[in-house]
DNA sequence: GTTAGCATGTAAGGAGTTACATGATTTT
DNA sequence: AAAATCATGTAACTCCTTACATGCTAAC
């Protein structure tokens, strides 16, 4: 698939900046957070934290938790200075992959810990990065409709439907952004809407 | 040897199987069948190609062809008789990764090649795939709203709804086929689905 | 006392991307 | 003559998955 690397720290970080854990723990965490794709095996998940400790953004620490079987060796992971700066500046980032399907999701996933414009500003590149493939598609489509079977046409059909649909919801969410609106769906807090 | 993603394969074969094709032709031409997913590199196409040959699907043939440069080097490919037998094997298939998403796509752009009762088939496993990850992302909704913050919450709720919206379609196409009509062709006649 | 879940890791290998390398032919 | 496009390929590198290896703790 994609390049999840990037999208992998990102949200190992992100998680572990909510809450230090141990990887078993994050894994099922990061698993549910980001709901959205499958897994994450072992093999991606213990070496990507050894590096990002390697490279001073974790701390390991061994820990004989508080957990479900406290007397069992386990290694809680947390964030340095550096990881928090690193974390900072990767989630407002807008280098290479940074609208992928992946990196997005992992991105939204995080608000909570970002500030208004820089949601703002993930929203629409996103929605600029799903233009540019409606705008893809549908040249593709205009072009060749009549060389393309009945079955790839109803495929191509229902993939821009689908995106027109997220370009929709991405122009609400940025809406309710720059209205100063939380998103608000099933949150018992208040619903401030403008003043 | 060395076995590439299923989907590419059998990307290649079925458009090779309706027309042979040298590989720079063929790569755009997976572009814009498949249209769904950016691009496909030389350094993924070219090593595949090789492999067919290698294992007696495809044969090879310099060919001075009919082209826009009908003078340049290239090399047609196009299948032998093993390699229309296992591209009707392939994709039939049901193994490991037959309903992920690019596989799938793949083989619905393949449809025109294929029986009713292997489209049935197949839409049917595709349609049982997502339901299955609907089911997850349902449990996991329901066991943990309170703990998810609220962007979590909207992003999670925004991929069900996508995810419940290409059910409905999988089965408006099950139905279809199951009534022995084709899928509405290139005909400029209503597409209303139901909103 | 065995099965299931918790917990951490490594080795081998698959699947692909990027960047490079080469050269022909057509268009400007 | 330069630039664009056609055409084929390789080498190095990246990232992830699968399968394995190890051992503790809880529950049946």
């Amino acid at each position: 698939m994609a390049k999840r690397s990037a999208a992998l720290e990102l949200a190992i970080l992100g998680v572990l900046a909510q809450t230090p854990q141990h990887g078993y723990e994050l894994r099922k965490r990061l698993i549910s957070v980001l709901g959205l794709f499958s897994t994450i095996s072992y093999g991606a998940l213990y070496p990507t934290l050894k590096s990002l400790v390697e490279r001073g953004l974790l701390v390991e620490q061994d820990d004989i938790g508080t957990g479900k079987y406290p007397k069992r060796t386990r290694i809680t992971y947390a964030l340095t200075d550096a990881g928090v700066a690193y974390f900072n500046e990767m989630v407002a980032d807008s280098g290479p992959g940074a609208w992928d399907d992946d990196t997005f999701a992992v991105r939204m996933s995080l608000f909570g810990q970002t500030e208004v414009n820089t949601r703002i500003h993930i929203l629409q590149g996103r929605r600029s990065r799903l233009e540019d493939r409606l705008a893809n598609l549908q040249t593709n489509l205009s072009k060749g409709r009549e060389r393309l079977d009945s079955y790839t046409l109803e495929l191509q059909q229902h993939g821009l439907d689908a995106l027109e649909r997220e370009v929709r919801w991405l122009n609400e969410l940025i809406s309710r952004e720059q209205a100063g609106g939380a998103p608000t769906k099933g949150s018992p807090e208040n619903v401030p809407g403008k003043k």
